[in-house]
RNA sequence: GCGCCCAUAGCUUAAUAGGAUAGAGCAUUUGACUACGAAUCAAAAGAUUAGAGGUUCGAUUCCUCUUGGGCGCGCCA
C-alpha cells in the first residue's frame, strides 16, 4: 500500500499548504504517485504541485518549493524529505522512510495469505454479481471463449481479495430458434446413423460434436419418439462446457437458465408491463417498441414480435433486472467485442426500470483469433470450424493458456498462435514466476539445517536489509496492494500479471548478489530467509488470484 | 454508408486519470555455474509510438483528418 500511504500524507500537506495560502479551493485533487525517473536517489515522485498550480492559477515552481518546505519542516511518518525535479517542472521527488518497507514486510509475514485483503473501507464494498463466459450451448467453447474465462475468473478472485463480495454467474440461453435447429441438427444425425436418407441443411450445426451425440443416444437404445433431442443435446454440450472449465480451474456459483424467467414465473412479462406503464413502450407495426433511443442508442428496438415471440433483448432485461433484485449492487458482464453495438441498449433498459447506468458495468474484450499453420482460423460454431478450448488447453496446459490472456491487455486483439504457445512455453513468464517460488522454497528448504536461526519477527533486525537488490524487492513487495486496487479501478486483472514479473525480476536479481545462507552471519541469514519468505507468501497470492498453479518444485 | 475498438523495436507486447530519458520478454551479439536450483544474472544492439495537423509547461495517452486491421449495424440469439 506504500503509494497509497504516500498519497494519503501528501493530502494532509496539501491541505496544510492551501490553508497557509488562505485557498478556499475545496475541489478533490487527483494526483498521481510515479516510481521516480531512473538514476535519482529519489523512490517516487508527484505532480500534485503542478496540479494545484492549475487550479489556483499559480506558477508550479512556488507551489512545488513550498509544498516541498512544509514537508522537510514537518516530520512526516512515510516521508522522509523532498526535492523539486532538476528541471524544474513543478514535480516533486520524494525519499521515503525506509521503516515502511521494513514494516510492510513485516505486515507480508503477519497477514500471510490474507495480505491485502478486506483493504477496501466497510461503505465502500459492493455486493457485485459477475457473468461471463455465458457461451450458447450450442457447441464446444473455443479459445476466445477461454479469454473471458480466464478474465473473469481472476477479476472475481482480485475483487473478494480486496473484501468485496462477489458472485460467478453462467447465462445458459436455452430458449429459442437456435435451439430448436440445434436439436433437430441432432435428430438428422440420429436419423442418418439409423440409415435413413436425409439432407442436412447448411445452417444447421455442422460439427462432429452433434454426430457424437446421435451416436450416444443410439447406443442408449432409446426408441426416437421416446427421445427429447433438445434437452439430450444441452444436456451433452453443458457437461463438455463444464468440463472444459473444470480443466481451467473455474466454478460458477450459479448456472442461470434463461428458459427460467419465461416458464415459471412470467419475469418478462411484469418488466414489459412495467415499462409499458411507465410509457417507454410503443407499437409499431402490430410489434412492441421500446424507446431506448431516449436514453442514447441508435435506433428503437423490438421487445414483442408481431408473432407474440419476446425477443432476446426483452429477455435480457427481466434477466438484468432479476440481478439487481437479488440485491447485487453491482453488475459486472464480460463481453467478446462482437456485442459491443448491445450495450447502448441494455443500458438504456436498465435505466428505464430505475437503476444507475454505472451500476451496469460492462467489460469488453477483443476476440481471439487463432494461428495454427501460418494460417488463420475464425471461430463459428454454426459451420463447426474451430480450435476448442480443450484442444489449446491439451496442447499448451492450462496455466499457460490462461496467463497468455492475462497477460494482454482485454481490449487489444491478439492472435493466439499455437506454434509460438507451445514454442514459448519454456521460456514463458509463468515459469519466469514460478522459478521464484522455487528458488525461494529451496533456500527455506535448506535453512533447515542451519543452528540459531532467529524465526520471531519481533526480534529481526530488518535494518539489516539495505542493499540496492534488497531495497528494490522490498519497494516492489509494498506496491503489491497498490497494484490490486489498480486492476480493481481498471477492471483489469494484467497489471497483476505485469507486477508480477517485475517482482520475480527484483527476486532473481537479489538472488544473484544476496546469498542468503550465510554461515557466520547469523542476523542477516535471518532477515533475508524472511525476505524470501514474503517474496513466496506475495508470488504464491498473486497466482492464485490470477487462477495459477504453483508448484513447489519444477 | 454509420457506430465501437485497435495500430508502439524484426516478433509478442507494457506504460495505473496527460508526466521527466517510451519499460519488458523472444530472437541476435558478448560475458558469468569450485555461493543457497543457469528455467537465472550482467551487458550490447534494436523505437520519428501507422501518417499529418491541433490543444499545453508536457501527448503513446485528449481532439480533427488520412491509411491499414477487427467487430457490430435483424420483429436472430
Amino acid at each position: 500500500m506504500i503509494k497509497q500511504y504516500i498519497r494519503n500524507e501528501l493530502s494532509i500537506v496539501i491541505k496544510k499548504y492551501l490553508s497557509k495560502i488562505n485557498s478556499l479551493n475545496n475541489d478533490v485533487i487527483y494526483f498521481t504517485v510515479e516510481i521516480s525517473p531512473k538514476n535519482t536517489e529519489f523512490d517516487f515522485s508527484t505532480n500534485a504541485a503542478i496540479i494545484i498550480s492549475k487550479k489556483l492559477n499559480i506558477k508550479p515552481k512556488e507551489v512545488a518549493l513550498d509544498i516541498i518546505s512544509i514537508i522537510n519542516e514537518n516530520n512526516l511518518s512515510f516521508i522522509n524529505k523532498a526535492k523539486m525535479d532538476v528541471n524544474g517542472i513543478g514535480f516533486i521527488n520524494i525519499k521515503i522512510n525506509k521503516e515502511i518497507l521494513y514494516k510492510e514486510l513485516q505486515n507480508i509475514l503477519n497477514q500471510k495469505n490474507k495480505y491485502g485483503s478486506n483493504i477496501i473501507k466497510n461503505h465502500n464494498i459492493e455486493n457485485i454479481l459477475i457473468e461471463f463466459v455465458s457461451a450458447n450451448p450450442t457447441g464446444p467453447l473455443h479459445i476466445g471463449h477461454g479469454r473471458g474465462a480466464a478474465l473473469g475468473n481472476a477479476l472475481t478472485k482480485i475483487l473478494k481479495h480486496l473484501g468485496h463480495k462477489v458472485t460467478k454467474e453462467y447465462y445458459l440461453n436455452d430458449v429459442g430458434n437456435q435451439m430448436t435447429i440445434l436439436a433437430k441438427s441432432t435428430e438428422l444425425r440420429y436419423r442418418e446413423l439409423k440409415g435413413e436418407k436425409i439432407i442436412f441443411p447448411n445452417d444447421y450445426y455442422q460439427g462432429q460434436y452433434i454426430i457424437d451425440i446421435a451416436n450416444k443416444l443410439i447406443l442408449s437404445g432409446k426408441k426416437i419418439y421416446e427421445i427429447d433431442f433438445k434437452y439430450e443435446t444441452i444436456k451433452y454440450i453443458l457437461n463438455n462446457i463444464k468440463n472444459d472449465l473444470r480443466k481451467l480451474n473455474i466454478q460458477f456459483d450459479n448456472w442461470f437458465y434463461e428458459s427460467s424467467l419465461i416458464n415459471k414465473k412470467n419475469e418478462v412479462n411484469k418488466v414489459i408491463t412495467f415499462l409499458y406503464n411507465s410509457g417507454f413502450i410503443y407499437i409499431k407495426n402490430k410489434a412492441l417498441w421500446l424507446s431506448t433511443k431516449k436514453f442514447g442508442d441508435d435506433k428503437d428496438r423490438v421487445l414483442k414480435k408481431s408473432n407474440k415471440e419476446y425477443t432476446y433483448f426483452a429477455t435480457d432485461i427481466a434477466y438484468h433486472k432479476n440481478k439487481f433484485d437479488r440485491g447485487f449492487t453491482k453488475v459486472i458482464n464480460i463481453w467478446g467485442a462482437d456485442h459491443s453495438g448491445y450495450i447502448a441498449r441494455l443500458k438504456s433498459a436498465i435505466q428505464m426500470l430505475g437503476f444507475k447506468k454505472t451500476s451496469l458495468k460492462i467489460i469488453l474484450y477483443q476476440l481471439v483469433s487463432l494461428i495454427k499453420n501460418k494460417q488463420q482460423i475464425t471461430m463459428s460454431t454454426r459451420s463447426g470450424k474451430f480450435i476448442t478450448l480443450n484442444q489449446i488447453i491439451n496442447d499448451v496446459g492450462e496455466n499457460v493458456t490462461k496467463f497468455f490472456f492475462l497477460l494482454r491487455n482485454p481490449m487489444s486483439q491478439f492472435e493466439f498462435n499455437l506454434e509460438l504457445a507451445k514454442k514459448q512455453s519454456k521460456e514463458n513468464p509463468v515459469f519466469y514466476i514460478q522459478y521464484v517460488n522455487a528458488r525461494c522454497k529451496s533456500i527455506i528448504n535448506n535453512s533447515i539445517n542451519m543452528h540459531n536461526i532467529i524465526k520471531d519477527i519481533n526480534k529481526i533486525n530488518f535494518k539489516l536489509l539495505i542493499t540496492k537488490e534488497e531495497i528494490n524487492l522490498l519497494k516492489q513487495l509494498s506496491l503489491f496492494c497498490d497494484i490490486l486496487k489498480i486492476c480493481e479501478i481498471t477492471m483489469n486483472p494484467n497489471h497483476l500479471s505485469l507486477y508480477l514479473i517485475k517482482l520475480s525480476d527484483k527476486y532473481h536479481k537479489f538472488y544473484e548478489t544476496c546469498k542468503v545462507l550465510l554461515n557466520n552471519n547469523v542476523p542477516l541469514t535471518s532477515a533475508r530467509l524472511k525476505l524470501v519468505e514474503g517474496v513466496s507468501i506475495i508470488i504464491k497470492i498473486g497466482l492464485d488470484l490470477l487462477g495459477i498453479e504453483i508448484p513447489n518444485k519444477m
